[in-house]
DNA sequence: ACCGTAACCTACGGTCTCGTAAGTATGGCA
DNA sequence: TGCCATACTTACGAGACCGTAGGTTACGGT
């Protein structure tokens, strides 16, 4: 029960979240016959939660094992338990950052005035998570521990959803529709977006900017009036 | 390596797919001192893969375990063994069963002409497989023993969206639009609708017809055109 | 050079689960 | 009635995994 949640940042200043020390078996010894690695507390815990996150993505929660973990990390179980409480503590740890770190994106994203701008800025910011933080993205799709409840990506989704929904619910009133209806249609926005992510995450054809362009121009104009070469209203470079 | 897909219909005449027998501990007698119960072969087998369905669709295929599957159909573990192989043999079945049934709901959908009318027929066909099989839905969303490949939701989901996808590829053609991009918004299409209905197995607000209606309502018309009471072209009263 | 503390290890207990070997009951049919 | 295939059981081996007890090594300050 010593689950750690302590800070709230992520931490990560590397390009892609990978600190600077060695996450592979440790077998490799660099140049100087580094036996073992001997981290500082926190290093080793940032590592593990790398470690963590990568496993938990490609296997799922049931299928990694503690022993893989510490083993991937060049270090013993007790490791492991001794920062993180157990498996589920180390699970916790990292879905509840990669939560923060989504919520963190969109929410900053649903800003502007304009809904279209809106569902653009979201779009966008969505297939920007995915990018940068693939394995999470997986994580947060895949099943949690106890099953359903909170925690999952279905509630996930519903809290961004949500957020989604009040929006909506504003703009269905001052348009004079019924806004119990909002919730419906934020979920199928959200649900738009986030698996046509899902699916971009392997194949990435169009370019992150095109496939927002594409899915606002489909979300906004509808089937019917679809432009031929829909634009994103913000320009952006990456 | 003794798999057994035998009969490719899925053979459950029942309302909702219960067999006639006890599904349930086998520790309730009925009224005649029925002590054990001493299926035929067949009777048992879907049992089993009722109750595999029910188990796989709550705690997932880790979290299941042979032994309850057993338990709960008032049998011993060797009688699963004898029926589907192992595990991944009964769970194999329970999914390729699913797969089926939901690709022909929605496959016999995708027939009509006017792609808003195919709209409206995919979304409520979906819809309808979700009510009807929820847990089907639930083991399809959920994740595989070997993880993603094949038999994953996502490859099912392309399936599908594969199918939207050269629909819309005659109709972006005969628009002058660009063929490449169909499997982009097949791909939305698609996860707007799954995602609406898992969002729908839950909170069941509006009727699923209801549903259907303001999903083709945001997909054809977009949120800039949406009409205030949208209905289904088509209609059905269950 | 010493010593305390933080980082880390080996070894093990207990539990759970898959899968199998070998034996028992039961119901229809000659 | 007696046979025999089919349905089903008990019992167990083997392995994986979680979590912990208790001991060991190296680093940093003094």
């Amino acid at each position: 029960m010593a689950i750690d949640s302590s800070s709230t940042n992520d931490g990560s200043k590397g390009k892609t979240s990978r600190p600077a020390g060695p996450s592979g078996s440790a077998a490799a010894p660099g140049g100087r016959r580094a036996r073992r690695v001997r981290m500082t507390g926190a290093e080793r815990r940032e590592q593990l939660l790398d470690i963590g996150r990568t496993l938990f993505a490609e296997r799922g929660y049931e299928g990694t094992s503690v022993e893989e973990i510490a083993a991937k990390a060049g270090v013993s179980k007790p490791v492991v338990y001794e920062h993180f409480g157990g498996k589920e503590g180390l699970y916790a740890v990292v879905v509840d950052r990669e939560m923060r770190q989504l919520l963190d994106m969109v929410t900053g994203a649903l800003t502007a005035g304009h809904p279209r701008e809106l569902l653009e800025q979201a779009a966008f910011a969505l297939l920007d998570y995915i990018e940068t933080f693939t394995d999470g993205f997986r994580i947060l799709v895949r099943d949690s521990p106890v099953a359903q409840s909170t925690g999952t990506f279905a509630s996930l989704i519903s809290d961004i959803a949500t957020q989604v929904e009040d929006i909506l619910g504003l703009e269905f009133k001052a348009r004079g529709f019924d806004p119990k209806l909002a919730p419906l249609y934020a979920q199928a926005l959200v649900g738009m977006v986030a698996l046509t992510g899902q699916w971009w995450v392997d194949a990435r054809k169009p370019k992150k900017a095109e496939v927002a362009a594409h899915l606002v121009n489909l979300a906004w104009h509808g089937l019917g009036n679809l432009e031929p070469k829909p634009r994103l209203i913000g320009h952006r470079k990456n």
